[in-house]
DNA sequence: ATGTTTGTTCCGAT
DNA sequence: CATCGGAACAAACA
């Protein structure tokens, strides 16, 4: 589920309420799988201090002052929410947190609905390596439209694909990715190759803005309503969409297309979207 | 019953 | 050998 401004939203939520105080109680439901193992997880959390709390690419992070790190990925349905203690269980919980801050205690529950997700206690040295896997985050301005452009060049895939290569640009998932290419009026099949300097810089522009306005409202909530903020509340960033679930394009009104690229639901405009062509070459005569 | 679904990783094919 | 695409992971809903 959560796409870049999701996991940012919740982090920020988690940050606020949760740096310097301690990890009292780990409770891990049934049989579900934490890494290491779970003997390890739950040694190497209980009882100690949370240092800060921030946001690795779709990762939540907490800096743990032991020097370990309890990252979580929360893939298409995880969840971290703040509840009270003895508050109704909610459902699909598989790690319950016991958290102290000046002597109140409030729980927070990780669930997940289809276990994609996972928890992990990284070493310092495990986190760093984690970290190089991903690409600059694309709502910053870590990386310019030459450096994306031939980061792309380089790839033998179409553009939409490559926007959801976290180890090539991080952030984007399928729906904002699908929208930046609406707002940057390129075709999501337009080969990474054809990709020149000026549509990088373009893709860059849209999925900087579009990022920053999903953060700006909380994340995107569908109609299954998966995702909710650590308060348990949707985002707003839905009634936002440019492209995505829409039947309407609302730039020409012309029909939106369906299409599945990689496995994933991908909708465009045929009309506003321009499939970028190489340079062909010429006969040899 | 079948086809969807916000993500990532692994495996087989190229 | 590196890279790419599709399957798999699992659960709920239309």
């Amino acid at each position: 589920m959560p796409e870049l401004p999701e996991v940012q939203t919740i982090t920020s939520d988690l940050k606020k309420y949760f740096e310097n105080s301690t990890i009292d109680d780990v409770k891990i439901s049934g049989e579900y799988n934490v890494y290491p193992d779970r003997k390890f997880f739950l040694a190497h959390t209980k009882n100690v201090q949370i240092s800060s709390i921030n946001r690795i690419a779709k990762n939540i992070v907490f800096e743990l002052e032991n020097g370990y790190f309890m990252v979580f990925h929360l893939a298409m349905t995880g969840r971290l929410l703040i509840r009270a203690l003895n508050q109704k269980p909610d459902k699909w919980t598989k790690i319950t947190f016991t958290l102290k801050k000046n002597n109140k205690s409030v729980e927070v529950r990780f669930c997940d609905m289809r276990m994609f997700g996972k928890a992990v206690l990284y070493s310092k040295e495990e986190l760093e390596k984690m970290k190089q896997k991903y690409g600059p985050e694309a709502h910053k301005g870590s990386i310019d439209a030459k450096e994306f452009a031939h980061r792309l060049n380089s790839k033998r895939t179409t553009i939409k694909n490559a926007l959801l290569d976290q180890s090539i640009i991080s952030g984007l998932g399928n729906i904002y990715a699908t929208d930046s290419l609406f707002l940057a009026r390129i075709h999501p099949e337009t080969k990474t190759q054809n990709i020149d300097t000026k549509s990088a810089a373009k893709l860059l522009e849209a999925a900087k803005l579009i990022l920053n306005e999903g953060i700006e409202h909380r994340g995107s909530t569908l109609e299954d309503a998966m995702y909710v903020d650590a308060f348990g509340k949707p985002g707003t960033h839905q009634n936002y969409f440019r492209i995505y679930g829409k039947k309407t394009c609302i730039n020409c009104s012309g029909k939106v297309s369906v299409k599945k690229i990689n496995g994933r639901g991908t909708y465009f405009c045929s009309f506003c979207q321009i499939l970028l062509e190489g340079t062909k070459k010429p006969p040899v005569l």
